[in-house]
RNA sequence: GGGCCCGUGGUCCAGUGGUUAAGACAUCACCCUCACAAGGUGUCUGGGACCGGUGGUUACCGGGGUUCGAAUCCCCGCGGGCCCA
């Protein structure tokens, strides 16, 4: 058989997706009417190009749930799509050609959008592909298609009609630069350095004056109200009287709010329409009147008076100066402050009252909160970071945006009297700008003249409906929904988890999935969130550049435990490879023994030792354990616990033990060929849901002709045989591994080469059972040890012996006598340890303490003892636990046998 | 200002009331070479690895409390992060 010497993941892994591909294995087959269904609703990325490593370690997740899904005979739904609509592609675009919204016409600037973003999405394609996903690339969907953005439409419609969409006059997060209403979710606060300039306001009818502090002194002429903390007694004698705002001198009154910040600045606020959040809930709670200071560009208005047509900035500038002369500015100082700023552009957001569309997503709060109770979330305290958000929501969600890539509003104004006019369903999906409304007349006021919406809808309308879409929605295929998982990061718990979860609750009345799933953010190595701008960048292509994606998967996966944050690290993707290579070498050595005849034999007829009974029960405990972490999504548990399985109890304790078996012509030989057939083929498929290519190449070169399957992500998720899970050949199989490790050790530490017999060994125990498990596994470890003589003795040899303390056992003397524990050590410290322990030898232990009397088994406490060497020739190894003295004859120097060369080349020619 | 998360060896991370705190990376020492060096052929060679094995090294942020017993639960503080205002 040639068998490649090295794992070579950079060639192997095309080569098997490429095949992946051919076979089909992917596909949800939607014939297929017998199968359970398993719906994963994957966060469709916006198309920017690049592949994030925040997003492989996402896709890694959804990606080992599916895979580990159907070979749990589910047929799995894994769609992917693309949220074409985002801010992301109008700035590269802008950027690419040098232009700004408004430079093109609105189709050729949308034409540009596609182009680019079909390419940005051809590139995305191919490196999900490289990275091992198993997507269904036949659900494909783009939210800017018209079959897709139709749905969005109808989605409107619908919510229109029973009164959960309506247009409003509201106040809205406006980006001057991009010139749009931006939601809640897209402001990013960040500190910023401002001035707080001091500020002397005439207190009206009187030659006295108040000072208020403020970092927006351009908002002085939509000063509407001044305000003070209830009961401040700086200033409390002038509340309700009235002072006079320059530069323009409007008459304000002095009021008290719970909200004023006592220690801040001066103690006195203006409330202006609108410098920040806090004067909208202001104006609201007061029902001051509103101000339209700021334009769309962000220059003053006409409200401006002598300003007007400034920037804020000029603007700014302009009334200090003005307020300077005046002599009404008492002083400036420089202070950090958090700033809102649109989560693209960086541009500091401006408040602004626009006519919009609103979602009625306040009175859906009860219903919002109540579904995300009812989710499994994993981890649990997800959960509450959508409730807090979804409680701390104050305004109603503005779904429209002033862009032109975006989904069209399917809407139109009468001209005259300005009243809305909606798309029927059956016209969807509509451009209001080429299609005509769906009626003749207004209904309102008759008239016929209309003309369309220009604004168009949030990207977060289009992709919060995925789930309803999957599932064929508006014709429901209920096997679908709702989706089985949600998965995505922590950082869109309050975007998208939440608007799933408020669209299909008003759309469909229930929550569109059962178990969220979130993973962390993906740090740089250097411990900071990973950013270009930090240097700390890596991109998937350059992570799964040196070992392929299955090591970058593995990084994935065992970095951290789920949910939790995880930095990048290289040492981790090294780590991932060495395994495969250990494994890959483990199945190199094993492979000759793996062929089909060896799978074919009847295990009942076939002599298997301790030594197999123990590693198969050990692979069955862990085929449960895996599978009980995989249901939890406990990923690093289960691929820490198959890593530690393979590399360890397999590779170095199991393999090695069967070494001497297989070279021989022992009569066991196919026993341990057998076990170690069904080890190895079990392990590929454990470890395929998160090193697909790996385990499709171990498969695919030592198993595929024995079983029918085309692929190992084709074949069965390896079942629990619990008639193999065998306690006793457990405790042998530890028992021939803590001797061999002893002696291994004891090699080790005389510098002697393990192949080096040992003549004599004995073994000493105090148990019968003990000495006879040890017994069952004495070939195994003489073999492996290259022990010339072992034997097993009941009882103690013939050293002096000294017991130095006996120590309690604290879990189990703790929960029996509690606070009586303390006695129990005072006690035991005090006497004498030989005494304790002679009463022992006679089975249990008396104490008095502390006037009571106690009674302890020999397990109830440990014997803590020092032997000392009797002879000169005998060498002693004493094991705590069990309790084993080992005398051990090293061999002379003059006479070492060691195993030669030409029985070496001999084993090494009968196993190839 | 509010909410949430986190603090365990040099680094990362597991452990969430009960023996000696798991593992990976790192580092040091030693050994082996028979799946996990190289050459080569006749009953091997020289050689000793950046593979593998064995072992060593080093840890519960500080303070208080609850408890027979705390890394684990509670409180305070310090430090870091995230989200929101």
């Amino acid at each position: 058989m040639e068998v490649s010497k090295d794992y070579d993941p950079i060639k192997v892994e095309p080569r098997w997706q490429k095949r992946w591909e051919e076979l089909g294995i992917y596909g949800f087959d939607r014939e297929d009417k017998t199968k359970p269904t398993y719906v994963i609703d994957t966060p469709p990325p916006y198309p920017s190009g690049e592949f994030h490593m925040g997003t492989a370690l996402n896709w890694t997740y959804f990606d080992i749930v599916a895979r580990y899904k159907r070979m749990r005979g589910f047929n799995v739904l894994f769609p992917q799509g693309w949220d074409c609509h985002g801010l992301p592609t109008k700035v590269q675009v802008e950027k690419r050609y040098g232009i700004r919204k408004g430079d093109l016409p609105p189709e050729k600037f949308r034409e540009l959008c596609i182009k680019l973003t079909e390419k940005n999405i051809t590139h995305m394609r191919e490196e999900m592909n490289s990275l091992g996903f198993s997507i269904d690339w036949s659900t494909e969907y783009r939210t800017m298609d018209p079959d897709y953005y139709r749905r969005t439409q109808l989605s409107f419609v619908q919510l229109y009609k029973r009164g959960l969409i309506y247009r409003g006059e509201h106040p809205v997060n406006w980006c001057p630069r991009c010139e749009t209403a931006i939601a809640d979710a897209e402001v990013e606060y960040a500190d910023r350095e401002a001035t707080l300039s001091h500020i002397k306001f005439k207190r009206h009818g009187e030659d006295e004056y108040l000072t208020i502090a403020t970092t927006r002194p351009e908002y002085l002429p939509a000063c509407v109200v001044v305000a003070v903390y209830p009961g401040d007694e700086r200033y409390e004698k002038q509340v309700g009287k009235k002072v006079e705002v320059p530069p323009f001198g409007q008459v304000v009154e002095l009021i008290e709010d719970h909200e004023v910040d006592l220690e801040f600045g001066t103690g006195v606020v203006m409330v202006c329409t609108f410098g920040d959040k806090t004067d909208v809930r202001w104006v609201k709670r007061h029902k001051l009147p509103v101000v339209k200071l700021i334009d769309e560009k962000g220059n003053m208005s006409e409200a401006a008076g002598k300003y007007a047509g400034l920037t804020l900035e000029e603007c700014k500038r302009a009334i200090v100066d003005d307020l300077r002369k005046a002599g009404l500015l008492v002083k400036q100082e420089k202070l950090t402050q958090s700033v809102g700023a649109c989560w693209r552009c960086k541009t500091p957001v401006e408040i602004l009252t626009k006519p919009q569309w609103f979602m009625r997503v306040l009175d859906l709060k009860d219903k919002v909160i109540e579904g995300a109770k009812q989710v499994r979330w994993v981890p649990e305290h997800m959960r509450q970071r959508l409730i807090d958000w979804a409680e701390s929501m104050d305004w109603d969600w503005v779904i429209s945006r002033q862009r032109i890539f975006a989904t069209p509003i399917p809407a139109w104004y009468c001209t005259s009297c300005r009243e809305p006019i909606v798309a029927e369903e059956r016209q969807l999906p509509v451009t209001p700008a080429k299609d005509k409304p769906p009626v003749e007349r207004c209904p309102k006021c008759n008239s016929e003249s209309f003309e369309p919406e220009q604004d168009v809808l949030d990207t977060w309308m289009d992709s919060s409906i995925t789930i309803a879409v999957h599932a064929g929605w508006p014709e429901l295929d209920r096997r679908l929904f709702p989706a089985d998982l949600q998965p995505n990061g922590t950082d869109i718990i309050r975007t998208w988890d939440y608007y799933l979860l408020v669209r299909h609750l008003a759309l469909l009345g229930e929550a569109p999935y059962r178990t969220v799933l979130i993973n962390g953010m993906v740090f740089g190595e250097d411990g900071r969130k990973m950013s270009k701008s930090l240097g700390n960048y890596v991109d998937t292509t350059m992570a799964r550049g040196k070992y392929g994606t299955d090591a970058l998967r593995q990084w994935a996966v065992i970095g951290a435990s789920t949910g939790s944050d995880i930095p990048f690290n290289w040492k981790d993707v090294d780590f991932g490879y060495r395994f495969m290579r250990k494994f890959w070498n483990a199945a190199r050595f094993a492979g000759p023994h793996l062929n089909a005849k060896i799978a074919k034999l009847d295990p009942k007829k076939l002599k298997f030792r301790p030594i197999d009974r123990w590693i198969l029960s050990r692979l069955n405990r862990l085929i449960g354990q895996t599978t009980g972490w995989l249901e939890d999504f406990q990923f690093n548990h289960a691929m820490g616990a198959i890593q530690t399985f393979v590399w360890h109890e397999l590779c170095d304790m199991y393999i090695e033990e069967v070494k001497h078996r297989l070279y021989g012509d022992d009569l066991t030989a196919d026993a341990a060929r057998y076990a170690l057939y069904h080890v190895m083929l079990t392990a590929a498929k454990l470890l395929a849901p998160f090193t697909p290519h790996f385990s499709e190449e171990i498969y695919q070169t030592y198993f595929d002709k024995d079983h029918p399957y085309p692929s190992v992500h084709m074949s069965s998720w390896p079942e629990v045989n619990k008639k193999l899970i065998d306690e006793s050949a457990e405790r042998a199989g530890e028992l021939a591994n803590l001797i061999v490790g002893t002696l291994r050790q004891f090699k080790s530490e005389r510098k002697m080469a393990l192949s080096r017999e040992l003549p004599s060994v004995v073994i000493y125990t105090s148990s019968r059972e003990t000495a006879k498990q040890l017994k069952e596994v004495g070939d195994d470890i003489a073999g492996t040890m290259c022990v010339g003589k072992l034997n097993i003795k009941v009882g103690k040899p013939k050293l002096a012996e000294r017991v130095l303390a006996v120590e309690p056992e604290m879990a189990k003397l703790g929960p029996r006598l509690r606070a009586d524990v303390r006695l129990i050590v005072q006690a035991l410290r005090e006497a004498k340890p030989e005494d304790l322990a002679k009463q022992l030898a006679k089975g249990k232990l008396k104490l008095r303490a502390g006037g009571k009397r106690f009674e302890l088994a020999p397990e109830d406490v440990r014997v803590i003892k020092e032997t000392a060497s009797a002879g000169r020739k005998v060498e002693v190894i004493d094991i705590q636990k069990p309790a084993l003295t080992l005398l051990i004859t090293s061999p002379r120097s003059g006479l070492v046998r060691r195993r030669t060369r030409s029985t070496r080349r001999a084993r090494r020619r009968s196993a190839s």
